[in-house]
DNA sequence: ATGCCGGGTGGAACCCGA
């Protein structure tokens, strides 16, 4: 089974792109971000006719995830819950599914906060965000069932994942709390698929639109599919598409896609 | 480079991204 993870950067703006990358990689489950739209305005009909089915939770403006799957989607859950009754989120960030496959999967896909700048609510929100996301992923892989957790997590892990590592200490991606997070995440027991399955440093999956980061290769990697142990037994490759980056109005993210031998 | 590009909104200039 093939999953991919893509921050499409408005699904609308980019969907001729998005279509042709569809037809030509055949994802069997894709999780999309960004997608800058509500549901209503989801190009569904379009994944439709591609044999997708789709769930969206979706946003005005900003946000907004999405799933496609060849195969049916069973018990969706839109949101992540709360650690506490009574609070409200009106970001849509989060969506879970499980894929009724012949070997069943339960995939999220996620849009983590980038918490920009620092010392602001917004890097409060990033990590209160997180600490939601590791005490739902625990409560996930107490199932031991085959799980990924998939998309633009907003964190550079290591220093090997920075081209310019420096450029990015004031950063929220690469803050010490935000890393720390995501280290907590692994550590309950998920696997990185792209360090397991490849590990090569510099597995750029963002590169930012300003300044040629493309062309100088100036990337981080920021877009990442976390496994369960069960997933990460059948775990037989992971890809990164960098031609996506090339592209006429690309997305600043390129999918990255990983194969389970199931 | 706290804004160099790009998307959305709303109908110009501004918010947001990472």
């Amino acid at each position: 089974m093939r999953i991919a993870t893509w921050n499409v950067n408005s699904v609308n703006a980019r969907l001729e792109n998005v279509l042709a990358w569809f037809e030509s990689a055949a994802p069997d489950v894709a999780v999309l971000q960004e997608i800058k739209c509500v549901d209503e305005k989801f190009p569904t009909e379009a994944f439709e006719r591609l044999g997708y089915n789709v769930a969206v939770h979706g946003q005005k403006t900003y946000n907004g995830v999405a799933m496609l799957s060849k195969y049916p989607l069973e018990d969706v859950r839109r949101g992540l819950p709360f650690l506490h009754d009574g609070e409200v989120d009106e970001q849509s960030r989060y969506i879970e599914a499980v894929i009724a496959a012949p070997t069943p999967v339960r995939v999220a896909g996620i849009y983590l906060p980038n918490g920009n700048p620092l010392g602001t609510e917004k890097f409060d929100y990033k990590l209160a965000w997180m600490r939601r996301l590791q005490a739902h992923a625990q409560g996930l892989l107490a199932l031991e069932e085959p799980l990924v957790i998939a998309g633009d997590y907003n964190v550079i892990p290591e220093v090997e994942d920075v081209a310019n590592p420096e450029a990015w200490l004031g950063d929220a991606l690469f803050q010490p709390e935000s890393r720390g997070a995501f280290r907590a995440l692994k550590n309950l027991g998920l696997v990185d698929a792209y360090m397991q399955a490849d590990g090569a440093p510099h597995g750029y999956t963002f590169w930012d639109y300003q300044a040629g980061a493309w062309p100088r290769n100036l990337g981080i990697r920021i877009d990442h599919l976390l496994l369960s142990p069960q997933a990460a037994d059948k775990l037989a490759g992971v890809t990164i598409h960098r031609d996506e980056r090339d592209k006429e109005k690309p997305s600043d993210h390129v999918p990255v896609v990983a194969e389970l031998a199931l």
